[in-house]
DNA sequence: TGGAATCAGTGACTATTGTCACAACTACAA
DNA sequence: TTGTAGTTGTGACAATAGTCACTGATTCCA
């Protein structure tokens, strides 16, 4: 409860209360899958402990668009609530979360009421473009090893271990290639000292 | 002015008249850039009439983010205005246009005072989300020729025209690839009947 | 203690894209 | 007319990535 005080203590108080009586909180364990493309939807959530993983998926390929970190949003869903649009991506916990959840109705009224909020959602759209302008750049102008290694790196520093614990045909799948691809990449990797390959982990260096 | 009174019919009247008392109209010939990488943003277009286009670079390489057609707005000069940051894309006029100039303190003021305007705002961080997503999906699920001939049909609904005059060289820049490859699709696509090529323009079959 | 499943390694091959070098063709201005 | 710049066509080749077919490991139950 401290920590949903921390994550909102930039808006008045009088939301902030609102908030507290309208909204609930939910435990995630780790794989859940939160949201699926074309569902519809009714909550907000905000990140407070854990790592949600947001993603599109076309045809058994995955492609990582980002991670919801602790006080963060998923601008998506707000996107997906204001239009009362089915959603365009899936969001699973990487690790046991705890989100709190926003009713979209709610939300709608607060935007009027208390603009203060807006500018949390506008900082959240923010984040999220620009993360996909980084990754569209990656896509189009980096190759494969360069990609490979930034993802494990990213991911080295969200969970905060050099020590990941992910298999080479997850990593294929995240970054919308294929296990053998990863396979290679990551012996050049190894070779180039930028990790370790260990029996179940891989180490960065 | 009737263009302008058209676009902002969704808004609140106080708020329509003090943007046509802040705001300013500015004429933009074809091929002026507008906005570069870098640059600090000070104003929030709203397109008129015409066509802007909003691209990435790196290196040479271009990508083709978005078009802004009448009605819209770039939401890349909002979001840099809101964290006071430089912008991270180029826009250039593609035709020759008008756009309505919002004064970027302004806005700041007006997303409290009129909170309708937010989500005018919103809907624009939607549509070029999506825009962005679809890029992506496209950048890594399809292959060149799908996308090159997208662009072309993308364009020609854009422009009103099934006869584009666009150079090799521009397309590939667009498409972030080689003017060659441009060429050898280009023939492709000639010899399985989807477009034409004339001396100085493609048809669009 | 056997499968069964998942994971990782590898060689061979193909497909796609990017790069280079060069030729040929406008179009337009000096 | 003659440059000069911009455009397009093309063949050859290289680099990168994706696919296929197998082989061994490892894990994990039941």
């Amino acid at each position: 409860m401290n920590d949903i005080k921390r994550i909102l203590s930039k808006l008045s108080p009088a939301l902030i209360q609102e908030i507290e009586e309208e909204s609930s909180t939910m435990d995630v364990p780790s794989n859940t899958e939160i949201l699926r493309e074309g569902q519809y939807v009714k909550v907000i959530p905000i990140v407070i402990t854990g790592l949600i993983k947001v993603f599109s998926r076309y045809e058994e390929k995955e492609l990582l668009l980002y991670y919801i970190k602790p006080e963060e949003s998923c601008i998506m869903s707000f996107a997906a609530s204001l239009n009362n649009e089915p959603s365009k991506v899936f969001a699973v916990a990487e690790e046991d979360s705890t989100v709190l959840l926003l009713p979209v109705d709610k939300v709608a009224k607060w935007t009027k009421q208390f603009p203060d909020i807006n500018n949390l959602f506008y900082q959240q759209y923010n984040l999220r473009y620009s993360e996909l302008l980084t990754t569209i750049n990656h896509l189009l102008f980096n190759k494969l090893d360069v990609r490979v290694l930034g993802f494990l790196q990213e991911r080295s520093k969200l969970t905060g271990t050099k020590e990941l614990k992910i298999s080479h045909r997850q990593i294929a799948s995240e970054l919308g290639t294929a296990r053998e691809v990863v396979s290679r990449i990551l012996k050049k990797l190894e070779a180039e000292n930028h990790l370790k390959q260990h029996s179940n982990y891989i180490e960065i260096l």
